[in-house]
DNA sequence: TATTGTTATACTCTATAACTATA
DNA sequence: TATAGTTATAGAGTATAACAATA
């Protein structure tokens, strides 16, 4: 299919082109990264979009309501905070949207009473599950076509890279 | 080093985990799909972190000077919209910007005069040769560790991978 | 007619930091 | 003193859409 094919605006053809800017040939760690960082937005972009699109909601959104349905108990705010890579600030901003729309709820601690924990509504879980199926649907188009062996070498390699990750990051620096 | 060591403030605990809404065990293109963005999303965040603080700069102003040092004759606004994944609109902001920093510059073309072509200055040549040093340094910090094995096996995995989303993303869906 | 780039708008996310209430 | 959460602020990035100039 062609550029030419495509309706023309407001649509961007997907190159994720981030790696040109390495010679070519050349087997960098750099160029490793570059390749990790242009499928992962290329994808997370069309999630965003698509999110935007069907359901009206933004991937902070989804994923919050994510972690809070793999909860049933619910989760501490700064749990929240730690899971989905953002500070305490931005989960209240997302906490109070979803809340005034009836999508979660607050629920104050009796035994600290600093903490409240955060709970789906069933209006929530219900809104959730259609997301969250149609979510597991995109991801299966993504990824699904890869071979096993890929899938299992991604999963191993990612692990480690993974551990290896956080050690780099959350070692005060300097 | 446990959770206490860190300082508290304004620092956030990197767990990025995305993953932990998944079912333990199960091998789900769902759970490959969030392992993959979990590690992207760690080390992106900390690289965003990292030119802010140390250039005072941020990461798509980084890129859009990324793919001119790797092409000197300069690129179409429209080339980089598209490699860079985000509308020609936002490569307008981010050239003003850089232009009025007299990092970038546009050079009208005679052939075709709707287009300009972009291109570092000498200065902003200079300035992305000190942020690619660090940022290079940065990415070798976080993927050198691993196992060459490993490395070997995402970067086949993960060429796979953007080819199958490649497709997906620019095959006008339903 | 299609394409390049600009402009305007509105909104979300984000970091930062000061703050409160509680532990 | 440390922690949980809130508030306020300012800024960047983003999509969207209408637009001008040119091809």
């Amino acid at each position: 299919m062609k550029i030419q094919d495509f309706p023309t605006n407001s649509f961007i053809v997907k190159t994720a082109d981030l790696e040109a800017r390495v010679p070519e040939g050349e087997q960098s760690d750099l160029r490793l990264w570059l390749r990790l960082l242009s499928c992962t937005t290329l994808i997370e972009n069309e999630i965003r979009s698509r999110l935007r699109r069907e359901f009206k909601t933004t991937l902070p959104r989804f994923e919050l309501m994510a972690q809070l349905s793999a909860h049933p108990d619910g989760l501490m705010m700064t749990t929240l905070s730690r899971n989905m890579l953002v500070t305490n600030g931005n989960i209240t901003g997302i906490t109070d949207q979803l809340e005034k729309e009836g999508l979660v709820e607050r629920q104050r601690q009796n035994h600290d009473r600093r903490s409240s924990v955060l709970k789906l509504t069933p209006e929530g879980e219900k809104q959730y599950q259609r997301m969250a199926a149609a979510h597991e649907e995109w991801i299966r188009g993504f990824l699904g076509p890869l071979c096993e062996a890929n899938k299992e070498m991604l999963a191993s390699s990612l692990s480690e890279l993974k551990m290896v990750a956080h050690l780099q990051v959350n070692t005060p620096a300097q």
